[in-house]
RNA sequence: GGCCCGUUGGUCAAGCGGUUAAGACUCCGGCCUUUCACGCCGGCAACACGAGUUCGAGUCUCGUACGGGUCACCA
């Protein structure tokens, strides 16, 4: 046995900071978990270190199939790299924790031997109150949180292996102290010094055999050399207990960085049973990964400059733990519409365009119309590429409309302007011989200049036209460009006709 | 309820004892203009409260209030 522990030992990489990403795999990945996916990466990459992912999957009852692809799937597509994980192997590997299911026990056991644990052969939920119930039941917990002593914590330790080699079932508990305090320190929360006598002797080994988090986390923490420990401010509780385990086991403890959580509102953290976006939520509404990736870094992390865009590169340079705040974040989608709409503007044309094409395609079904240029129109006046089709929906079919859409008073046309202009839009667009947006824009311009009217006074009417619409992306003239020629000049015949 | 943590505009946030308290989103004006959008210019709006320390406090200390977390054989 002793051999099994030293072989344990001797996998563990030495020197370079190394973190991990532990998720359980719930079958969607929210946005809180991608942000501190992103921090761990920042923390690893940072000084270039190594990044894990470990499936934390010790709770059997729920399994969700396929959710470990969920979760490397968005890693994959927001770019956090990692270098050792579930579906490449690495140093101490395995790296899902039901197939590490037979690395826990023995240390559960040492403890045991070594009285910083014990065996308890309590039916569940026989030595304490059932957290659970009273809360579900909407009963304020009353007094009775007290920790009572479990009547299995001074059994003596050869009596209780008798009992286990017997075959009794038990979970083992750890054993902690009554008096004294212990100090955790966090790169984010400082130091938080905690009574020990309000530490619960929790959980180490379930009576399935398998590992709480708890436990396997600190375990497998330091079985694979993790430095930076990430995680929720959920956990902040339950840091002391960690820590005790770590001195209990003999090893160093990690640094702690944890980070608060990702809120809907001022009371409710970001949860898919309120109906708040999962990450992959988010991008079918067609948002980008790289402004999702953006915005989520600084909903507790601040450069402390002005600067807000950020590609991931960008951000190893610029990050600190420092950076990173104690309280709370409010998600904001308005915000990310933003950094959304950001991101969209700033790409070439035709990256925008392949994007863009499914969503155009959801309401433009005439191939014979350029997806180019109508990505051109788009690209200012998306905010996420779900909004595209309402946008475009009357390139296929001319919708219903008014004539009073015609009455503009700004552009100074009524529906006997309208009338006119259109008439002589009719002719002069008849005769362009190429129908690029340049010759449809000068032989409009210089109409209207013949004609001794505003621009907007003849091109408000052309767009109704063609549109049927009062807003729409784009003007005039790269609406007929994209119409083509034929359909342009028959729609504008249905507005003379609708007006006559 | 015990313990732990947090609190700058509606939201994200800068600020680390002396500032007219940044910036961004939202919203509202204006300009540009071929509707809308983009872009540009401008505006509204904040240190939770009370004591203390100090010449001086958003910044330090302590209380109060409010909010969160935790007290599972869930993570």
């Amino acid at each position: 046995m002793a051999n099994w522990f030293a072989d344990m030992e001797n996998k563990i990489p030495h020197g370079a900071v190394r973190t991990r990403f532990a998720p359980s795999p719930t079958g969607y990945m929210h946005v809180g978990g991608l942000r501190t996916a992103l921090y761990a990466y920042l923390v690893a990459k940072k000084s270039g270190g190594t990044f894990i992912l470990r499936i934390e999957d010790t709770d059997q009852a729920r399994f969700v199939a396929g959710a470990t692809e969920i979760i490397i799937d968005t890693l994959n597509e927001a770019g956090l790299k990692y270098d050792e994980g579930p579906d490449m192997g690495g140093p101490v590997a395995p790296y899902t924790q039901s197939e590490r299911k037979e690395t826990y026990r023995p240390y559960a056991e040492l403890l045991c031997e070594r009285g910083s644990a014990y065996y308890c052969f309590c039916e569940q939920g026989q030595d304490e109150n059932d957290a659970s119930e009273e809360t579900e039941a909407g009963v304020q917990p009353s007094v009775n949180y007290t920790m009572e002593a479990d009547p299995c914590r001074d059994l003596p330790y050869d009596a209780s292996k008798v009992r286990v080699e017997a075959g009794a079932p038990f979970v083992i508990r750890m054993k902690a102290p009554h008096d004294g305090e212990t100090t955790v320190h966090d790169m984010v929360f400082g130091e938080v010094t905690t009574q020990n006598k309000t530490l619960d002797d929790m959980v180490l080994l379930k009576r399935d055999g398998m590992p709480t988090y708890n436990f396997a986390n600190v375990i497998d923490d330091h079985l694979m050399g993790i430095t930076h420990v990430l995680r929720g401010s959920e956990y902040i509780s339950s840091a002391p207990k960690y820590n005790l385990l770590y001195e209990a086991l003999g090893w160093e403890i990690p640094a702690y960085i944890t980070v608060s959580p990702v809120m809907r509102n001022a009371k409710q953290k970001l949860s898919k049973r309120h109906g708040d976006p999962t990450y992959n939520d988010l991008i079918n509404q067609g948002y980008l990964p790289d402004a999702v990736l953006n915005y989520v870094a600084l909903l507790g992390w601040s450069p402390g400059g002005e600067r807000e865009m950020f590609t991931l590169s960008e951000m190893l340079e610029v990050f600190e733990i420092s950076g990173i705040s104690k309280s709370p974040a409010i998600f904001d989608v308005e915000k990310l519409n933003h950094f959304n709409s950001e991101y969209i503007r700033a790409m070439p044309l035709e990256k925008f365009a392949k994007l863009a094409e499914p969503y155009i395609r959801q309401a433009v079904k005439n191939e014979k119309l350029s997806i180019k240029a109508i990505a051109q129109i788009l690209q200012a006046r998306c905010e996420k590429l779900g909004d595209i089709p309402e946008k475009i929906d009357f390139f296929d079919q001319l919708p219903e409309y008014e004539t009073e859409l015609f009455v503009h008073k700004k552009s100074k046309t009524d529906e006997a302007i309208a009338l006119e202009m259109l008439k002589a839009a009719k002719a002069a667009l008849d005769k362009v011989q190429v129908w690029t947006t340049e010759h449809i824009h000068s032989t409009l311009i210089s109409l209207a200049e013949q004609l001794g009217v505003k621009n907007a006074t003849l091109m408000w009417p052309v767009r109704i036209a063609i549109a049927g619409k009062a807003v729409t992306p784009g003007g005039a003239v790269e609406i007929c460009h994209i119409l083509g020629q034929a359909e342009t000049l028959s729609r504008i015949d249905t507005g003379i006709e609708k007006l006559a």
